[in-house]
DNA sequence: TTATATACGGAGGGTTCCTCCGTTTAGCAA
DNA sequence: TTGCTAAACGGAGGAACCCTCCGTATATAA
């Protein structure tokens, strides 16, 4: 499934397309039903069969995996955005925002958010290379012009930026995440001798 | 089982203390096999039948309740400790040292913290009322001694705490845990004329 | 058109959760 | 101490979900 390369025969069509259906099946199940949807039900919904769907996909890992990925580069992409066209502590203010609002509205699975940002997992490099490399942008600029302390680790303030969505369920959560990335970038204001 | 009132009997010996073997297997579970473990193992380490474990815990959840709410015990009692011995804002600091610590060393669950904190569930009423009240005094302290700043919103900061636990399974996540309770705290000192 | 590799669907088995019912046992009253 | 009964027990069996394997279908290349 690489492409033709010497012997190699070039996916059939009606794979690329079952594939398709079944991580637009798996985003609009993980959407509507929540994490735990059923494989079945999103076979169902693919209107392919149960070894079609573990064909290719081989965990539930794997098609949460392909669903995300997508969406998060559509994340990385508002961070170059950002950065054109704001002061550098300022697009990293507005991207961490425009995080939240986002996995507000694409209702990502904690779960695998985690994964993509711990980084501990191969399944998930591809994403977590965007994401992670989006965050190191935005610090490295903002480091860069002085706007904020020069030992900000954007892993950490990744890591922190996640956490504020943890538990994205409850009726305040987003009003509350946006306050704490307020305090957060309070606290990344350069230091002005306080405590060396 | 709400203890002898008119017509009711007290709990039988037998039940008593085959709840408590229930839990102290369960806490054995949780930490050496990891959340996943099995609720047949649970009831297979506590010598007990797996209707017993079901007709003492009727959830998954309500088994990890009664676990953590002792655990998070500990943690409320710090709080009060640490008040008692330091300046308002340091003992905030303080304590959230130990919460991170604390999950680290008890490997608390992160889906249970999550409910305990989110507050959403009758589950957990009795947990949260624990960790929120410890959180809002120590706030509270803070603020009083005019040492945060005075819109610090102590469910804003249980929900970061939680957050930087978050993943608690990577090889640094403690400190960098530590390091955003430091940006954390800068960024809650009483602002100075900054943005008004 | 033919041959063959790719891809399919779903039956069946494994694991875990969960309930229900026959049996056991603890506690209370006489 | 004895008898009664409600509380509590254990585990068999069924449901749900995951996962594999194999007979069949189909897309692609020659």
């Amino acid at each position: 499934m690489s492409g033709p390369s010497g012997a190699e025969r070039k996916p059939r069509a009606d794979a690329l397309r079952n594939r398709e259906l079944l991580i637009e099946a798996a985003k609009a199940g993980f959407a509507e039903t929540g994490p735990d949807v059923t494989l079945e039900e999103i076979a169902r919904r693919a209107s392919v069969g149960i070894g079609t769907l573990y064909r290719h996909f081989p965990t539930r890992d794997a098609i949460v995996e392909a669903v995300y990925r997508r969406e998060l580069q559509q994340l990385a992409e508002a961070a170059t955005r950002l950065q054109a066209s704001l002061p550098a502590a300022e697009a990293l203010r507005q991207w961490m925002g425009v995080f939240v609002d986002y996995i507000a509205t694409k209702k990502i699975i904690a779960s695998a958010l985690g994964s993509i940002v711990g980084g501990a997992s191969e399944l998930y490099a591809a994403s977590g290379v965007l994401i992670n490399g989006a965050m190191s942008e935005l610090v490295q600029g903002a480091v860069g012009a002085g706007e904020i302390r020069p030992d900000a680790d954007p892993a950490d303030l990744l890591r922190a930026l996640v956490g504020f969505t943890y538990g994205a369920t409850g009726p305040g959560w987003q009003a509350s995440a946006l306050r704490l990335i307020d305090i957060l970038m309070d606290g990344l204001r350069p230091q002005v001798q306080r405590r060396g």
